[in-house]
RNA sequence: GCGGGAGUAGCUCAGUGGUAGAGUGCAACCUUGCCAAGGUUGAUGUCGCGGGUUCAAGUCCCGUCUCCCGCUCCA
């Protein structure tokens, strides 16, 4: 079971790769963890399915669209709460195999061993900051020697020294630590020429902050009222200490999400309204029903913001796994950038007369994710013929190419009248020609690709102006008149 | 981070210290008459990367990277 499961994935990753939906990053340097590339068919999948989310959240008259910078202030992330839930070096005692975050370790060791420590290292850390002024540990009182030690032992560079001096508080071992590793899952870098902390930023772990920071420009912007949604797609970072699954677990992923604005008096409506629409895009593009399903978190497991949420999960190879996540925040992310920022986040609204900080509901979906769930739910292999027949059943609106154009011999014409058909639907549609090869093979590589339809030119065509038109999950064909293929697409696609 | 498996042609894999292989795919040409047809010809390999042992390493040893699986982690 668990190898078959394996196996399906590994098909697709096998696929992937071959038909160019998806390549390892930088593969010729033997790869980078966690980071995917998207080919010419991946790119054209996910930018449909990120389209096909964009118009059903964003083509309502009570959700705008947003696009907001990766980078941000870094007061942004100490408002979020990022910069210290996500700072945890943890470090592991080899010998007995106890972890533990380093700030805590730290704490278990008196200061006046920490200063003799530090006094005892002094000649390894001159280069350190810390030395650089021709400071002395004996400058500092107690609360600054914890603090240089523990950013010295979270310190890359220098943290070995003091590490080698170590006892395990669990086992008592000495010196059979590893170096911290650091389980902040924000990628920080630098603004500027001078890599100090001064001038730290980060890579944002979340599209949503980005949303809440522009609240009330997209208000007054847009003149809309409460309640309102804001709708944005884009880049995150997480700098995931395991990455899992193909494109399940990544360290950089794209995001779809939305923030709606209510009234906190609404919010249970909102939720449920949110929960039960997101459910059905899924649905709508195709993705097997029973392979969706809602986990509502329990209320003692809620993360510190939310009142209330649920994921929605698809059955992978692998297991159930989260695509989309359904966020009750209430009032937590305004009030806290109101109180990190001064500036106020309340709303007033003109009917009740009453002013207030608007609750808000999230609905948070995976990009990378959604590709890869659809991908897997579209897969299949069938027995055609006694021969195995690989197709892509994806929803046409998300197929990567619209139709094949096939003649089907190179000659009497054609290829000529392909051609022309070629360049013609080609301004509307993404098409592909091909005349390579038995018509019968020319299908299959489509139907491996996802091509939902494959127009042959024979020498009815040449003679009557029609062509056939042949379904990629039945393989059955109709004939039409040449003239209305533009027009069959356009009413198969939506 | 720990433990297990894997890495050789685009893909799937064989190759048990002695000349780098198969199937499939790909490209060109011939042949074609609707579901992976046939023929001819051709191209593609730092055997993941780096060291070591050896007269000789894809093969043995060490390190490292990447992928997969199980833990751990995932406010």
């Amino acid at each position: 079971m668990a190898a078959k499961a394996n196996d399906v994935l590994e098909k697709i990753v096998s696929l992937s790769k071959r038909r160019g939906f998806v390549f390892q990053s930088s593969e010729i340097y033997g790869g980078l963890n966690g980071c995917w590339d998207y080919g010419p068919l991946g790119v054209e999948l996910l930018k449909n399915l990120k389209e096909e989310w964009w118009k059903f959240m964003t083509y309502r008259d009570n959700v705008e669209g947003l696009d907001a910078s990766i980078l941000m202030h870094p007061r942004v992330w100490e408002a979020s709460g990022h910069v210290e839930n996500f700072t945890d070096p943890m470090i592991d005692c080899k010998q007995c195999k106890s972890r533990f975050r380093v700030d805590i370790l730290a704490d278990s060791i008196a200061v006046k061993k920490q200063r003799k420590m530090l006094d005892t290292a002094a000649p390894k850390l001159v280069t350190h900051w810390l030395y650089a002024g021709g400071a002395n540990v004996s400058d500092f009182d107690d609360s600054k020697v914890a603090e240089i030690f523990t950013s010295i032992l979270e310190d890359k560079e220098f943290n070995s020294v003091l590490i080698e001096e170590l006892n395990c508080p669990q086992c008592g071992n000495k010196g059979t630590f590893t170096s911290p590793r650091n389980f902040n899952l924000m990628f920080k870098t630098f603004v500027g020429p001078v890599e100090d902390s001064g001038s730290v930023v980060y890579l944002r772990p979340e599209t949503a902050q980005g949303i809440f920071v522009n609240f009330l420009n997209v208000h007054t912007a847009a003149r809309q009222k409460i309640p309102f949604g804001i709708a944005q797609i884009g880049k995150a970072f997480r700098n995931e200490i395991n990455t899992k699954y193909f494109l399940f677990r990544t360290r950089e992923f794209e995001q779809m999400e939305m923030q709606f604005f209510v009234n906190p008096d609404a919010d249970k409506q909102w939720y449920d309204y949110w929960k039960a629409e997101r459910l059905e895009w899924f649905k709508n593009l195709g993705i097997s029903p029973y392979k969706l399903r809602y986990h509502d978190h329990p209320a003692n497991k809620l993360a510190h913001y939310a009142k209330e949420a649920a994921d929605i999960e698809y059955e992978f190879p692998f297991g159930w796994g989260e695509i989309e996540g359904i966020h009750n925040r209430t009032n937590f992310d305004l009030t806290r950038h109101e109180e990190f920022s001064g500036k106020s986040q309340k709303y007033f609204d003109e009917e009740s007369k009453e002013k207030f900080i608007p609750f808000i509901i999230e609905t948070s979906a995976g990009a990378s994710r959604a590709f890869m769930a659809f991908l897997v739910d579209a897969y299949r292999e069938e027995t055609v013929n006694n021969e195995l027949r690989v197709v892509l059943k994806l929803h046409p609106r998300l197929a990567p190419l619209k139709a094949a154009i096939l003649p089907l011999v190179n000659k009497d014409g054609m290829p000529e009248y392909s051609r022309k058909m070629e360049t013609d639907l080609r301004k509307r549609f993404k098409v592909f020609y091909d005349d390579k090869g038995a018509v019968g093979r020319r299908y299959r590589r489509q139907d491996e690709a996802g091509t939902p339809f494959a127009i042959t030119v024979d020498t009815q065509t040449i003679e009557d102006d029609t062509v056939t038109i042949r379904e990629r999950d039945t393989m059955v064909q109709e004939r039409i008149s040449s003239s209305r293929v533009a027009e069959y697409l356009f009413e198969k696609l939506g």
